[in-house]
DNA sequence: TTGTAAGCGTTATCAA
DNA sequence: TTGATAACGCTTACAA
């Protein structure tokens, strides 16, 4: 069994609050018997028990709770890793869990982290109603949503500008010369495709080009069947000349479609991804930078732990265009 | 302030202890009494206190802790999301750390995550000395190292087949004809850096190819500074004819480096890597599976958590050659 | 400079 | 079927 502050007490002949003093470094205690103390941690092997620290009334559990989408998915890797980063600068820790798109398992995350008594939740939500988030809100755990906005709940939250975002590729594609323009991607159901669909959307309006649902293939799926998604778009009778995809693993399975096609397909992908420019036909894709999502996220997260209390923040993240070749194909047909 | 159990007993006019039950489903309970308890829960809005369950001596915190050396490299993000889905599981939460390749910081993690009482701990060494480990060890903290092995301590580990990787990488390309064979990567100092070098140089003797120092470029860098040895490389008045890559930073780094080249230049890595297959000329890699990396490693930890006492396991993972182009690329110069 | 005692929110022991 | 009461390992008053 673990050594305690009460065994290194006994072992150093000295009371249990003194251990605390020199373990806390308090001053106030005399530079030998300090010895003495330090001495008895040392040949007993003993580390501070941060769970009864944490314990008492009041105190902080130095953790916070990040909820991702797929830790494996290099969007949120960066984010997590970022977090990761600003937690450790604030000596916190960071527990993380993948929601799989599952409002179920967010729930079931939010109250196992919560249950561990994290004192902030950085969330990336799959569901839609964050209601019963709102009693934690009001016992002070912080809670910041990122990529998507809390649902029936007005907290803070880091978005991207992703109609905007989407509207850029779609009027890129559009200024080349595509009227038909398909897109692939997650379900509308999620907000930041809802959004990129709007920009996508206005985009074509402002062209006067009318909206085509049949050009759209939104599904749940992974990165093969996003491929297969795109394949059955380009079978059809009248294929679209250029796609929009929605996120870095459509633009991933749309790829690896578009590769056995005769014909040169435009494409603009929402999220770059590492050797997008390194590709065949060097891909268009409308940028931003997710670590810097995780990074505002968690300072601002701080913020609030420190006593910030602003009414609830909305940062909106830019975006960018980055022309590379795949969305400056011509159509190949008039 | 947040409910506690004693609140629940009063608005429930029973005993904390009945809440206790009630909570932690006991049986011996009269039903009506379980009702009105639940219902005083839900009125208060109370939640399970985690931190003071673990804190009776003997249980456990349900957490384990994972440090690898950069979560937003795609290999080890695929380990940590192996890791978090079997932690699931088995009913615990990862707390996650990078090391960034510093011994300083592997150990200030591991001190972190232990004062938090982790029950187990995977870790990606960084540092080359572990005995300070071993009166964790022998407290009863699961200890499972992951992709190297530990230093001077017998314990649990997950490693690759490097050696063998490394020497089936480059014996293909020896049998593609080059004989002037770079090697770009990180420092020899990270064990299974050592160990793929070692395969190379296994593979060379066998085929009577003298060794050549000048031929390695094995530097701490990233993206980039792989980029900028391998142009180094590339540069000397006898360059080689292929590299091999000791991980997928380096290959992704060479691969940039190898755009600008008029020649074109054999290439196997290490690791696989997305979009590795699209490529102009598609990567010939060394695979392996992160995931099962992660995977093996926490069942072997929870095996350990739940009493598995049988001496220190060496799983080593397979590797396996996946010609695709690029290291089937037939040297410029005989 | 050092120590005593109470309390943090649970679970475990033992009675009732 | 229920309930007092004592841990758990620490910090925070408050004394000495």
């Amino acid at each position: 069994v673990r050594p305690t502050m009460v065994d290194v007490a006994r072992a150093s002949g000295v009371s249990l609050k003194t251990v605390s003093r020199v373990v806390n470094g308090e001053l106030g205690v005399r530079p030998e018997t300090a010895r003495r103390v330090t001495l008895a941690i040392q040949a007993l092997g003993y580390r501070e028990n941060e769970i009864a620290r944490s314990l008492r009334r009041g105190q902080r559990s130095s953790t916070v709770g990040l909820i991702i989408e797929d830790l494996a998915n290099p969007f949120y890797s960066a984010i997590a890793r970022a977090v990761e980063d600003v937690a450790r600068k604030y000596g916190y820790v960071v527990i993380v869990g993948s929601s799989e798109e599952d409002p179920g398992r967010e729930r079931e995350l939010v109250g196992t982290f919560l249950k561990r008594r994290v004192d902030g939740l950085l969330l990336v939500p799959a569901g839609r109603d964050h209601r019963y988030l709102i009693p934690e809100l009001m016992l002070g755990t912080a809670i910041v949503f990122l990529d998507r906005p809390p649902g029936r709940v007005d907290t803070d939250r880091i978005l991207l500008d992703n109609t905007g975002g989407a509207r850029l590729a779609t009027e890129h594609l559009i200024s080349g010369g595509h009227r038909r323009i398909g897109v692939v991607g997650d379900p509308i159901g999620i907000y930041t495709i809802r959004k990129r669909i709007e920009g996508y959307r206005r985009a074509l309006a402002a062209a006067g080009i009318p909206f085509d649902q049949g050009l759209l293939r939104l599904t749940e799926a992974d990165v093969a069947g996003m491929e297969a998604a795109a394949l059955e778009l380009l079978s059809q009778s009248e294929p679209p000349t250029a796609l929009f995809t929605t996120n870095n693993r459509a633009s991933v399975g749309v790829l690896r479609a578009l590769r056995g096609q005769g014909r040169r397909i435009g494409l603009v992908g929402f999220d770059d991804f590492e050797l997008a420019d390194m590709l065949p036909t060097p891909v268009t894709v409308v940028r931003h930078d997710p670590a810097e999502m995780g990074r505002r996220g968690a300072e601002l997260l701080f913020m609030r732990l420190q006593g910030d209390e602003r009414p609830p923040l909305r940062v909106v993240l830019r975006t960018e265009l980055v022309p590379r070749g795949s969305g400056e194909v011509a159509p190949w047909t008039a």
